[in-house]
DNA sequence: CCAAAAGTGTTGAAGTTACACCCATGC
DNA sequence: GCATGGGTGTAACTTCAACACTTTTGG
């Protein structure tokens, strides 16, 4: 049996264990997540995307791979979560059918990794494939409601990238490449849920070196024309590495 | 089949999903941490406690169970670090053949669910059983190799227990019910491993009103017999929840 | 000229770091 | 009386929160 195993490895599911993926986008006024529909016959039911491991594959590689098979993004940097998964997770009953639907062994107790990411939504337009039947960006306010145990994964998501901010700087990977000092001002206001003093705010940001300003500004607003900037890369990845200690917002 | 899997759930192991359980010590001058020895006949081979979960159980749950098992531990609040296993896991020699001697399937994929917590050396004498052989506190910053992975488990625990320390009053669980401001302050090093300044680190403590001293001193001791302290529990628990920000050593 | 968002400085309070000496005890 | 760790205060500096008005553009 051990030969089998060792033979193709690639193709055999592993039943008891998933990969789900939280994926954050600003839209420039708040955040969202993205979230498949699996199926259209029983009405919406949206769910993070995810799917379980194939044996020979590491954890990471599983979760970009079901991300892309279910939505299209490829390559995205992840950063595991944690492992989720009540013996109870399946207390819907619209669970408990799609399960039996496309999983050979649909009663299996499975644990599911989580991994959540943040992108420029601009850059990733979602293409379902594989049995989501769409993928959409949906406010992360919004929802009220997911697939199995996926609300709570995305509460400890959210969570994360709360406690992530305030010691990496990370909210970067959210906007495009020139931003204005608003856009990331209510950036940090939407992933911490709460308002932050502008002149503050500009101060600290500044203060850490970690965007440097074009010789641009914006046209065609009907207003004052921002400053746009752009990230320092060596500043941001020497600060990612080392962290601060104290970006006390 | 589902109906089987419903009859006794408690006693099917689940051969992919493991968890281990990294417990940190404190004697009063480094960290330690709580390791098995798992055969007696190839020489010694620490591993961290753990093994595989059943099929009914909580990840938490299981984590416990299995602590309880191996080391005689009973109790612990263990918090999960997040989930390992490389589908490569298994790369020495020693790990394959101790599998191939107590597992079903010894060549399934596993991946482990990993749990850090902090305790009392004094309160808990790890009593071996299971496969367990021995079961000893071993100064972390002594421990070159382990089984499997779980050096690297010992590593993420360590970052993340140097990260939680930062925010969250925990080492208070690693000392006896009196202490001295002293013993805390060698804790609180030993874990963030670089020297504090023992003036700042008194008054950083005593601001957070989570100590309070006693009308108690040291006695025995061949120098000025120190004051000691023990947790306001309240402050304590307010503390543990709504976190610090900033705690900044 | 009006609406809308951009941009800018100061002040008082709190916190941070660095640093050196005397004290109480057991032996 | 000596070795050992216990215990204490201050000054210079940095950081923090709070706060209001002027500027530039499009329409």
């Amino acid at each position: 049996m051990s030969k089998e195993i060792k033979k193709k490895p690639q193709l055999e599911l592993n039943p008891n264990v998933s990969v789900d993926c939280v994926i954050f986008g600003f839209d420039f006024d708040k955040l969202n997540v993205l979230v498949i529909n699996r199926s259209e016959k029983e009405g919406i039911q949206w769910a993070l995307p995810g799917n379980l491991i194939y044996d020979a594959e590491h954890l990471d590689e599983a979760a970009n791979r079901v991300l892309e098979e279910l939505t299209g993004l490829k390559k995205i940097y992840l950063e595991q979560i944690g492992a989720f998964g009540d013996p109870n997770r399946i207390s819907k009953e619209s669970d408990r059918s799609w399960l039996q639907s496309i999983r050979a062994q649909p009663e299996a107790r499975v644990i599911t990794v989580a991994y959540f990411s943040l992108v420029k939504m601009e850059d990733y337009q979602p293409q379902p494939s594989s049995f989501a039947t769409s993928a959409e960006w949906i406010p992360v306010n919004e929802i009220r409601e997911l697939a199995f145990d996926h609300f709570e994964i995305l509460q400890a998501a959210k969570a994360r990238l709360k406690q992530m901010i305030k010691i990496r700087p990370i909210g970067f990977n959210l906007l495009p490449e020139k931003f204005t000092l608003s856009q990331l001002h209510k950036l940090y206001e939407a992933i911490l849920d709460k308002p932050l003093d502008k002149r503050n705010f500009r101060r600290k940001i500044q203060k850490l070196k970690i965007v440097y300003s074009l010789k641009e500004k914006q046209s065609g607003v009907p207003h004052k024309p921002s400053q746009l900037f752009s990230f320092n890369t060596e500043h941001y990845l020497e600060l990612t590495q080392t962290g601060y200690d104290n970006f006390g917002f």
